[in-house]
DNA sequence: AAGTCCCACGTC
DNA sequence: ACGTGGGACTTC
């Protein structure tokens, strides 16, 4: 045996559960193969070429018997870290999934022609491009605040401020996307990179634009979803360059490869679209948690108001808050609607004084009116004061499975004859959530002299002028009106809190708030139909209590994030084999379900501690790879695990 | 996923 | 005694 022996350990590019591990190659002198590159690999008996990254360089191999080799490197460039790869690998473990399907979502898919063309420009220029001195400071937070932030190990809760900047091209953003941009010029000036993770193509367009009024252009790269395949390809091998550079992208940018990273600033985590779609279906806000972790860098969690997760850290101590020292709020003022209206069943009219207030501020300028509109899925409320059903042993969502039958509870199955409504002793329960959508011209018929500007998910509208005009938007499509808006109307209030996700709260908090953040000084934001707690602390702007109280009962009733939480869904036999398996360890606090999702495939639901977390996860990700059967004919069948998303598990009972 | 091995069951 | 069809098993 040769003594200079070349061994790669690679990670297979496949979705194969049983394959989610690592497999030893011979390299042969005639490849120059060098870590995190994509390779071509011979998989079970040469027959089958697969692709994979290699992890690792050996001189030596742990496999007993025969190694194959390398057949290929496809493409010489090192696509993977070794920090990405234990990236992956940890996430992998958090969410129960395959390392491949992470490094999946963190490199984009190859594109020859571009990489060709990027590396003949590398050769060329080595430019270096001159920072500009730091912008005029929009002040208002303490002195230093971001050289703080960016301190290695530093975790921060970033309170944006709020208002409307204008840039030197007159363009409009908002002002918390400045306050982002001062942190990455800071970030470059130290000569590190930064990475700026946003939930949305309207935040991109904002926040590419406050970047670039501080930034030169080629310290910026881009890595969104809503870009050519190809482009964000040779984005990706910008950042592989290894000059510092600043980041702005959706949620696959937080994996983004940069050597000297000065932190990762995560913007508005509540949002859903931090939530992946894809299987292992990981959160930014726990990949970027993670690579911090891994990396000692920093990261920043910036929002005008926090959610949950982030306050709940906030109380461990866990993460900073950073809050503005100077800054304005618009006034709130809470209204109702007509007295004994049910917002279940009633669409939201215009509050009367709203309606005066938005008739005088449409003199002044844009008004805005913000609308929430379905999405959210059927479920059941008191008929009596709207409050949600859910069921009494485990609080998750009451639904009819059929119509006339007794409502069950599509968590623990558990069937709910004798509900009682928490709130109010109410005894029944209607189905709610129809006709919001109405109210959109409804409003647009009172004001008939007014422009009407509409701007939602499918008919995006980003800026408005400072003209008097009538703006219905519904949540997260709120465009930015030059100037700030005159006045605000905040519909929907009670649909949105009573929506049968545990997001609600969070979501309601941060669409209020952000609407309230586009305002002018001097104008005033009309809360329609909320009360209680809520609306106290909309209207101080001071959500701390509220906030903490929420943690208060997430607690008590065991409910994420006080609590972690997984779904395993599929066929029966694997998922009773699992159950057993996981209530052997004894490191689960308790196993809901099973409930029949469809035929012969069921889904329990199991809730653990922080503590146990790794331990429950690492055990759920080694059993749907020990389950996972490969057979010719008929699907293939496997578990299907969802990690800590109650989101995404609300989402899958509606399938 | 897909080829290989192996054992149970069937047929002469 | 010999075929064959379907599961389980493995992938460096």
């Amino acid at each position: 045996m040769s003594p200079t022996r070349r061994i790669a350990r690679v990670i297979l590019e496949t979705r194969l559960p049983q394959l989610d591990r690592l497999f030893d190659y011979e390299v042969p002198p005639s490849l120059e193969v060098s870590l995190g590159m994509r390779v071509k690999v011979p998989l079970r008996q040469r027959k089958t070429l697969a692709t994979g990254f290699v992890v690792a360089l050996l001189s030596d191999t742990e496999h007993h018997g025969s190694l194959a080799s390398v057949s290929d490197v496809v493409g010489p460039v090192s696509l993977m870290s070794s920090e990405l790869w234990e990236l992956a690998e940890g996430i992998a473990s958090r969410q129960a999934g395959s390392a491949a399907d992470v490094l999946r979502l963190a490199i984009p898919p190859r594109y020859v022609r571009a990489e060709k063309k990027w590396r003949e420009s590398r050769e060329v220029s080595g430019s270096v491009a001159t920072l500009p001195p730091p912008p005029e400071g929009s002040g208002g937070y303490p002195e230093q605040a971001w050289e703080k932030m960016l301190e290695p190990d530093a975790r921060s809760a970033l309170y944006l401020d709020h208002g409307v900047s204008e840039l030197s091209s007159g363009e409009s953003v908002p002002r918390g996307a400045m306050t982002v941009a001062e942190v990455a010029h800071t970030a470059l000036s130290q000569a590190k990179s930064l990475v700026v993770v946003v939930p949305t193509w309207r935040h991109v367009a904002f926040y590419e634009a406050a970047l670039r009024e501080v930034i030169p252009g080629e310290s910026l790269a881009l890595l969104h979803t809503d870009m050519a395949p190809a482009e964000r390809y040779v984005e990706y091998l910008r950042c592989l360059e290894g000059r510092p550079i600043v980041v702005l992208g959706t949620r696959h940018a937080v994996y983004a490869p940069l050597h000297q990273l000065a932190g990762m600033v995560v913007v508005d985590d509540t949002d859903e679209s931090h939530s992946e779609p894809l299987a292992p279906y990981p959160h930014t806000r726990d990949v970027a948690l993670l690579r911090q972790k891994n990396t000692r860098c920093a990261v920043v969690f910036a929002s005008v108001v926090h959610g949950l997760s982030v306050t709940r850290w906030s109380e461990q101590g866990y993460v900073t808050p950073v809050t503005p020292t100077e800054t304005f709020r618009a006034r709130v003022i809470p209204t109702e609607l007509a007295a004994g209206s049910a917002a279940h069943q009633a669409p939201a009219r215009l509050p009367s004084q709203a309606f005066r207030a938005a008739k005088e501020a449409l003199a002044e300028g844009p008004v805005l009116i913000q609308v929430f509109r379905a999405g959210f899925s059927t479920g059941l409320a008191c008929a009596e004061c709207g409050e949600r059903g859910v069921c009494r042993a485990c609080h998750g969502p009451l639904r009819l499975m059929a119509q006339g039958v007794r409502p069950h509870c599509s968590w623990c199955g558990v069937p709910d004859t004798a509900w009682r409504c928490e709130a109010c002793q109410g005894k029944n329960l209607v189905p709610r959530g129809q006709g919001i959508g109405r109210t959109v011209s409804d409003i647009g018929k009172a004001f008939p002299t007014v422009p009407v500007i509409r701007s939602d998910g499918e008919n995006r509208v980003l800026r408005v002028s400072s003209h008097p005009a009538l703006v219905i938007a519904t949540r997260g499509a709120e465009p930015l009106a030059e100037g700030g808006y005159a006045a605000a109307v905040l519909l929907d209030g009670a649909a949105m809190l009573s929506r049968e996700s545990l997001g609600a709260l969070e979501d309601s908090l941060h669409a209020w708030e952000g609407a309230i953040s586009l305002l002018r000084p001097t104008a005033t934001a009309y809360l329609a139909d909320v009360t209680g707690l809520p609306a106290l602390a909309v209207t101080s702007g001071r959500y701390e209590q509220l906030l903490r109280h929420e943690l208060g009962e997430r607690q008590k009733l065991k409910l994420p994030p006080a609590t972690r939480i997984a779904s395993i869904s599929g066929p029966a036999s694997l998922v009773s084999k699992a159950r057993e398996a996981l209530e052997a360890t004894g490191a689960i606090s308790d196993v809901l379900g099973p409930v029949e999702t469809g035929p012969g495939v069921v889904r329990i639901i199991i809730r653990f501690s922080y503590a146990q977390g790794s331990r429950v996860t690492g055990e759920l990700r080694a059993l749907r790879n020990k389950l996972a059967v490969g057979s010719a004919k008929g699907r293939p069948e496997r578990l299907h695990i969802v990690v800590d998303d109650a989101d995404r598990l609300d989402s899958l009972l509606n399938d």
